[in-house]
DNA sequence: TTCGTTTATCGTCGAATAACGATTAAAGAT
DNA sequence: ATCTTTAATCGTTATTCGACGATAAACGAA
């Protein structure tokens, strides 16, 4: 199921760089806590200027992470659940061999390079 | 154990920055699919520069992803496989949620906005 | 010591990012 | 039609990023 993650660096690169701001991360936290979506209390919590939330949404967006329905006067916020599962699979693979070092050797890797290939 | 997450938005969106880059990613995965660490093929293997790739696994062990020991000639660089773990709980979250969502209505979040509080 | 190999650092350039205030757009309410 | 509220867009500025070639540093080998 885990399989391949035939991801390419790029898909995978651009996700990770939906996640790389503070503020965004904040916003994904924040739309995880709620039980539903959310409109622009969004901007109040972050503390960030209106214009600037409004463009980390729009990054977000354009990734694929957040949804967001016009409602009324306002716009509904919602993670998209299942936009971040290449990304989580790349990492879970990188826990898995974690979990591999540990029950071998009790160390990992960076603390023995000794066994290098010296070509 | 998977618990509160508690580590800052900052510290998050570091890790998620030094994996939002092809090269990168990619340098990751080649270190993920090795045995053991490599020295300078990564340069090869990557196809940029080689002081473009230095640039690259400079950011990598200052994100602390990826450590470097140095070995005879070459430096021989391994994944630090615990550091992405943080990011991996927050993913891991966002797909637990997917999950719940799934087994209770069928649907998840963003086709459903109509459950916003409307203030 | 000098040479060769490998990696890190430096300097530079253009492109992309982050932030803000000001303005515009959308749409329900009056 | 006008008002009000909310979010998106525009224009600007300062900062950071990505890539490269050139150079320096480290160090075993000859």
């Amino acid at each position: 199921m885990n399989s391949t993650t035939n991801h390419s660096n790029e898909q995978l690169a651009a996700i990770a760089k939906a996640l790389a701001h503070p503020a965004r991360v904040q916003i994904i936290r924040l739309l995880l806590s709620k039980s539903s979506c959310i409109g622009g209390e969004i901007t109040h919590e972050v503390g960030l200027a209106q214009s600037t939330v409004s463009e980390h949404l729009r990054i977000l967006k354009a990734a694929g992470v957040v949804a967001g329905e016009i409602e009324h006067p306002r716009v509904c916020y919602s993670l998209n659940l299942n936009s971040l599962l290449p990304l989580l699979s790349l990492l879970q693979q990188v826990s898995d061999k974690a979990d591999a070092a540990a029950s071998t050797d009790g160390l990992c890797c960076p603390l023995t390079p000794q066994s290098c290939q010296p070509e």
